[in-house]
DNA sequence: GGGAGAATTGAGAGTCATCTCAATATTGAG
DNA sequence: CTCAATATTGAGATGACTCTCAATTCTCCC
């Protein structure tokens, strides 16, 4: 039997506060997917069919429910990134992780969408510190230490960074030509800027965008917030093992 | 012949309202840097010094105002582009466009800025007919023609527009490493990325950087609307009478 | 200068947003 | 089942924004 109760509950114990809250964040996810900056608190509270004054209960204005869904967001990339970081080879690491915010970007789009439309919604004099700029910096890092002889200097993080987001905007879109094969050409390109032989740079990503989907599913089954998956209505969230 | 009706030519009290007009865009231009989407009326017409009931004089609506300043925006960096568009070699047109955007927008940050905030205005559904999207993919597409094996696929235009609206960003936001050797390094690892010889990279990248500032300098003098101009404060320009 | 028409003004109507709070409903331990 | 703690509700208070319009000021042709 086991029927859902009418009454969602969890489980025992399980205060109300904590469901409340995170269907508050999802549908501010998919509010500002949406919107954008001019999200408002009605859109959200509509959307996560409570009324007005439960907001408050959690967040205490406005403000503060961007600053929750940019730590949530940019978690998740974070540790889908953090997730690989011990690969061996500079540029595999590179190319996997790139390969692996692809496919994070295709499986959550309202995720990818947000992350962008974050990046956007700060002011020019905090560009500098907005919400992404870490990751990008780190990537960056992460993609030259070891391996090429270039240090990461600021157009070398120019580029990578601003070639993902570009590469991001369209999978997040589902533009048609987000395929494969434009996933692996993006990497073959940033690593054959960033210095590597074309060839291994071809092989290299095409490696990693295959590795890529596998690697990702076990992220996500073990790491991401399941209220958050919940964001990604066109992926079943517990599909069977294979695809 | 010609125009038989009434007084041919309206001259009666017509100047201002040209002024007022390009006033009224100018500050548009400002407000737009400085706020972005959540720009308001108010912000406009105060930083304009007119009243709000004026705005009403020159734009049907705010929404019309949004559009005229993509227009005008959008506007002086194609016209850029366009000029030197005849270079010869494709690599060294691609390099000089790329460095003669560089060049623009550090002459006039408040343009720049107002670039990359409309272009994370749009709503993800129609992020693909974005104003700057035409832009991005003519340049991906010039740089390729007629040298490169390469076709401008999407992931060379992801390459290609989305360096280099960071760089653009670096640039606007004046951060101390948007130097000339920032530029040059840009342009290089693009050019590299696209398929050319290293070497020859750095050295087409380094003489568009050097070249940029003249050919810029006649296009502004030849070429760009004065009242825009105001919209960079930092410009020598405004060499008196206001006609 | 005189005056017709262009240009501007600013108060106000209407709308919609954020946030509050007293009243009401729900939850779950004993 | 009971009831105190917990959570939710939705009608306002408040303020900001867009757009209108009758009244006023300004321009500049003659």
């Amino acid at each position: 039997m086991s029927t859902p109760a009418p009454t969602p509950t969890p489980r025992r114990g399980t205060r109300k506060k904590e469901r409340t809250r995170r269907e508050l964040l999802v549908a501010a996810i998919d509010a500002i997917a949406a919107e954008g900056e001019a999200v408002t608190v009605l859109d959200v509270t509509r959307r996560a069919e409570v009324s007005n004054g439960t907001f408050y209960n959690y967040f205490a204005d406005r403000e503060a429910l961007i600053d929750a869904v940019i730590d949530e967001v940019v978690g998740t990339f974070t540790t889908t990134m953090a997730e690989i970081v011990e690969h061996e080879d500079p540029a595999l690491r590179f190319a996997t992780i790139t390969a692996l915010l692809f496919e994070h970007a295709a499986a959550f789009p309202q995720l990818a969408t947000v992350m962008l439309r974050l990046d956007a919604m700060r002011r020019p004099e905090t560009w500098g510190e907005a919400p992404l700029r870490p990751l990008g910096d780190d990537l960056a890092q992460g993609a030259l230490t070891g391996r090429f002889d270039r240090e990461p200097s600021a157009a070398v993080v120019d580029l990578v960074t601003g070639t993902m987001l570009r590469a991001l905007r369209r999978i997040a879109s589902d533009e048609h030509d987000a395929t494969a094969e434009h996933r692996s050409e993006v990497i073959a390109l940033l690593l054959r800027g960033l210095g590597l032989d074309p060839d291994e740079a071809e092989t290299l990503s095409a490696v990693a965008v295959a590795a890529a989907p596998d690697i990702h599913r076990a992220h996500v089954d073990r790491a991401l917030d399941p209220v958050l998956a919940q964001a990604a209505p066109s992926t079943p969230s517990a599909p069977g093992a294979d695809r």
